[in-house]
DNA sequence: TCTGGGGTCCTAGGACCC
DNA sequence: TCTGGGGTCCTAGGACCC
């Protein structure tokens, strides 16, 4: 049998905060999404006070002053660096780590003697030294070992480390799982399921009729039934494989009504999903444009739209992509419209040695390789948009996010490091 | 005033071909 | 009444995850 490890950072984005304030321990803390909209992590402390997940910042925020809840914007790249210390650290504990998001990894433990023993060292050390608490579920598929995870961190009287391991312990823990609380079931199948009478996840499991399964929730739906029966079908990948599309895109902390600022924001998109797209060492077929005016506000016209423009030969060049997003904007750009978001995808990515050269359209020669290269390098070097196409303005205030409540960079800016006295 | 961003996978159905 | 059959490829959209 398969030993799989879950270990899942508890709260991780406050608690990337508290890392470097310690004072907030134990003080109910939350981290807005982007332009400060709302609230995407939480600490136990402000779950308690009743925080919901994705509450909208500005109906809660009397709130969150009233109850003395610490307030942050989102730093991503505090988080990222973080994420990659607890990465690494784990790396030294197992050699078979699959980072499966910013701040969950799946091991391998087959084989180790006592392996709750070995999670509970692991989630240990995890706190000496990045200090970020963890949780650890333990289990022979993926899909049980997310159960394990969801009760070590809903009963701390585990000490954030669950085994099902034991048949008799996922009957127990599964028999109290409430169905969309299930990896991969959320509302939508969830209400399918209760349909037919599955209201817990050792419901599901037991359901006989696997091809109802299959017909109402796909291949999926009968791959996470499996999954909970102990068969594996999500195993470990480790090779980082790479995206099939990238995408960047952000609504605005103030409305756009002109047509320049919003051709800048759509350029500094493409920019943004071009660096990437060099960086995973791919080219693109396809570039999609879209922007959208507010659906939440009311008394205004609303307007959503997107196009795809394709290139006759793939690339990976900024101009170009630029470029072509530019002539897509021009297709959808609709005047006296009021914009709250834009942005820009990438899609059909292919290894950029494996295309072939089209013969009526310009392939990326060089001397235009050799620009993007060093463009990558000042910028990794001296900080991101050091350089950049004059197309993506110079005044990003026009459309750039509200952040009102920002952590230092603590961890990735010379000049944000934190002092000591 | 004010409601995130970035991904993946799957399927149905249309278009097209022989 | 009844209008082939089988295959592939592509796309849009739904559902979900973190």
């Amino acid at each position: 049998m398969s030993v799989y490890a879950l270990v899942d950072c508890d709260s991780f984005y406050c608690n990337c905060e508290r890392v470097f304030r310690p004072e907030l321990r134990n003080v109910p803390v939350i981290v807005l999404s982007n332009n400060d909209g709302c609230a995407i992590s939480r600490t136990r402390e402000a779950k308690a006070l009743g925080v919901e997940m994705g509450a909208p910042f500005f109906k809660i925020r009397d709130f969150c002053k009233k109850n003395n809840i610490a307030v942050f914007s989102s730093n991503f790249s505090l988080y990222t660096n973080l994420s990659s210390r607890v990465m690494r650290t784990l790396r030294k504990l197992s050699p078979i780590v699959e980072v499966y998001s910013v701040d969950e990894a799946f091991l391998d433990l087959s084989g180790i003697p006592n392996p709750l023993e070995y999670a509970r060292m692991i989630k240990e050390v995890i706190g000496r030294e990045t200090k970020i608490p963890v949780s650890i579920g333990l289990a022979p598929t993926k899909g049980l070992c997310k159960a394990a995870c969801f009760l070590a961190k809903k009963d701390r009287s585990h000490g954030g480390v669950v085994s099902l391991l034991d048949k008799y312990d996922q009957d127990e823990v599964l028999g109290k799982m409430p169905i969309e609380k299930l990896w991969g079931i959320a509302r939508g199948r969830g209400l399918s399921l209760k349909m037919l009478g599955i209201k817990t996840a050792k419901d599901f499991r037991d359901y006989k009729n696997v091809h109802l399964i299959q017909k109402i929730l796909t291949k999926v739906g009968r791959q996470i039934q499996d999954e909970l029966r102990g068969i594996v079908c999500f195993p470990l990948s480790l090779e980082t494989e790479k995206k099939k599309e990238i995408m960047s895109s952000r609504t605005f902390g103030h409305s756009v009504y002109d047509k320049k600022t919003l051709s800048e924001a759509i350029a500094s998109h493409a920019f943004e999903v071009a660096e990437e797209l060099r960086s995973q060492k791919s080219v693109c077929k396809e570039v999609l444009v879209y922007v959208r005016s507010n659906p939440h506000k009311e008394n205004i016209e609303q307007y959503g739209a997107s196009v795809v423009g394709k290139f006759l030969t793939p690339t990976s060049n900024s101009f170009k992509i630029i470029e072509k997003a530019l002539e897509c904007l021009e297709d959808i750009w609709r005047p006296g419209i009021e914009f709250k978001k834009a942005g820009v995808r990438i899609m059909k990515l292919q290894d950029n040695c494996e295309y072939t050269l089209n013969m009526f359209e310009a392939h990326d020669d060089l001397r235009e390789e050799a620009l993007m290269k060093t463009m990558d390098l000042i910028n990794f070097r001296e900080g991101s948009r050091t350089v950049k196409s004059m197309s993506c303005g110079t005044n990003e205030f026009a459309w750039c996010m509200n952040r009102n409540h920002c952590s230092p960079k603590y961890t990735t800016s010379w000049h944000q490091i934190p002092k000591c006295k």
